[in-house]
DNA sequence: CGTCTTTGACCTGCGC
DNA sequence: GCGCAGGTCAAAGACG
């Protein structure tokens, strides 16, 4: 008995002690528990404050933004009103033309100053337009995270020539030597209203920038590429040598705005569009747009600045002066319609020209937030960088998209007529706009840009501009400089612009 | 109902 | 002056 009762409280204690060893390792794990569950409170304590901190300063961010805005759209008005309010004087203009031209990189991506007007007088199309504007969230967030494009390059070493206005980072600068220009007349020679007048005036020069057009030629499957703007079609037409029908878009963002833009698919090759811009948005333009108008109009103003025998490009608001052997466009010389033409290829595409390409891309994404009216015939513009993959800048509700039948129908999942040629495109081969077929083996002095085959098309075999002058503009480093220049701004660094080259075309006269 | 596209007519410039 | 081709206009219809 004894013995049992001995075992037992043995056996008492051993189980005593196991529930004790229990109870500790609970409370141990409760203690853990306990801390994690601390830890856990603090950090979403941090979480908390970070989230307020964060909260105020995006708060901030807005309101600086809106007082940003006001201030750009009351300077808007300010110069719409009083152009000449920041006029330098002659002797300075002159003394920074001679002084500082090698240091100036300017370019002015199609923007035009004139275009704001007084709210009250608004109409409730130009409301519209206000509201486009206003750029979508992607752009207020491409803006926020410093992905702004530089507008304009310049040697800001003297501000008192230049008024510049800082808006949410997107710099905006005005050209103060040559404002009055840009207030009668955009760099192509088209006018704003009431300008009239003034253009009969003009020397040659203007009278062959008012025929310069920038071409740009790229893989579309849809009837157009958006390029940002907004466009409404005002004709169609079927030109002589070419089955596919050339519709006529007018730019819309602004009643008055002088741009036009033809649209056409390549004879030869129907995956080809070809868009031909004409004239400079008299308006700001939505970030979507910029990079589009920035090629054209880097092409453009350097073809006029040649033109124009001026050494540094210095037109309407679109200038150039910055040397760099960057590109070495491939001049080809075509009969167009009486108009000389810049051309940028965009047909071929290499790692090279990815920078580019994705920049477009980036900016040129659809809107999704924007109010925009319905059936804006723009599109998405998506580059790809894959030489035999189509480029898709359908707009998928887009109205433009019953014009498309003749060239399949992307929403239908129909193969479009010629999507086979597409397929079965061998990459690195371009077609001109003939069709022919030609390697786009890099060019001896080619870099990063060697891609991008800018051909100059002039008027009856260039009569104006003679073949040696068209081979000028397009061996010209400045031209070269200036594209290379216009690209790399979008590209915002991406496109690296080789030093050397740059150092001794700028020793190049 | 407002806005956009379509499409035939009209205008303009150029070559013969 | 005529014809041609490119470019624009504007009425009609479509669409949301």
């Amino acid at each position: 008995m004894e013995k049992e009762e001995f075992l037992r409280s043995g056996h008492g204690r051993e189980e005593r002690n196991e529930e004790m060893r229990k109870l500790d390792s609970d409370q141990e794990h409760d203690h853990i528990i306990r801390s994690k569950l601390d830890s856990i409170k603090v950090e979403m304590e941090e979480a908390k404050d970070e989230n307020r901190r964060l909260k105020s300063s995006l708060s901030r961010t807005k309101k600086e933004f809106e007082i940003l805005q006001t201030q750009y759209n009351q300077l808007m008005v300010i110069i719409h009103e009083d152009p000449n309010k920041f006029l330098p004087k002659e002797e300075d203009e002159d003394k920074e033309r001679t002084s500082d031209r090698e240091e100036l990189v300017l370019l002015s991506l199609g923007r035009r100053l004139k275009s704001p007007v007084p709210s009250g007088s608004m109409t409730n199309k130009e409301e519209k337009m206000k509201d486009f504007m206003k750029e979508t969230d992607d752009d207020k967030r491409i803006n926020e995270q410093g992905l702004s494009m530089g507008f304009e390059y310049k040697d800001l070493s003297n501000p008192s020539e230049k008024l510049e206005v800082d808006h949410n980072q997107e710099k905006t600068s005005l050209e103060v030597s040559n404002s009055n220009k840009i207030q009668s007349e955009n760099s192509f020679g088209f006018k704003n209203d009431g300008d009239e007048h003034e253009d009969e005036e003009e020397p040659l020069p203007q009278n062959i920038a008012k025929k310069t057009r920038v071409s740009v030629r790229a893989r579309c499957e849809t009837p157009t590429m958006n390029d940002g703007c907004q466009w409404r079609k005002y004709g169609q037409k079927i030109a002589k040598g070419n089955p596919c029908p050339r519709a006529y878009y007018r730019c819309t963002i602004a009643p008055s705005c002088p741009v036009r833009k033809q649209v056409q698919r390549c004879s030869e090759d129907m995956s080809i569009l070809i868009s031909t811009y004409e004239g400079t948005h008299s308006h700001p333009l939505p970030m979507s747009a910029t990079a589009m108008a920035s090629a054209t109009s880097a092409a453009a103003s350097m073809l006029l600045s040649r033109a124009s025998s001026s050494s540094a490009a210095d037109l309407h608001g679109i200038n150039f002066s910055l040397s760099s052997n960057s590109i070495t466009p491939k001049p080809l010389l075509q009969t167009s319609s009486g108009h000389p033409t810049v051309t940028l290829d965009l047909t071929t595409t290499s790692s090279s020209q990815q920078p580019f390409l994705s920049m477009l891309n980036r900016f040129s994404a659809p809107p999704s937030n924007v109010p925009r009216s319905n059936s804006y015939p723009s599109t998405n513009l998506s580059f790809s960088n894959n030489t035999n993959t189509l480029m898709n800048w359908g707009g998928g509700s887009n109205r433009n998209e019953q014009y498309r039948a003749p060239y399949g129908n992307t929403s239908t999942h129909q193969q479009s007529p010629y999507q086979h040629m597409i397929q079965t495109r061998a990459a690195g081969l371009s077609f001109d706009t003939f069709g022919r077929s030609s390697s786009s083996s890099p060019h001896p002095t080619q870099n990063s840009l060697d891609n991008v085959n800018f051909k100059n098309i002039t008027h009856d075999q260039v009569q104006s501009l003679p073949a040696e002058t068209i081979k000028a503009i397009t061996t010209d480093p400045k031209f070269q400089s200036a594209l290379a220049t216009a690209l790399s701004s979008i590209i915002g660094g991406d496109l690296k612009i080789d030093n050397v080259t740059r150092n001794e075309a700028e020793k190049s006269p």
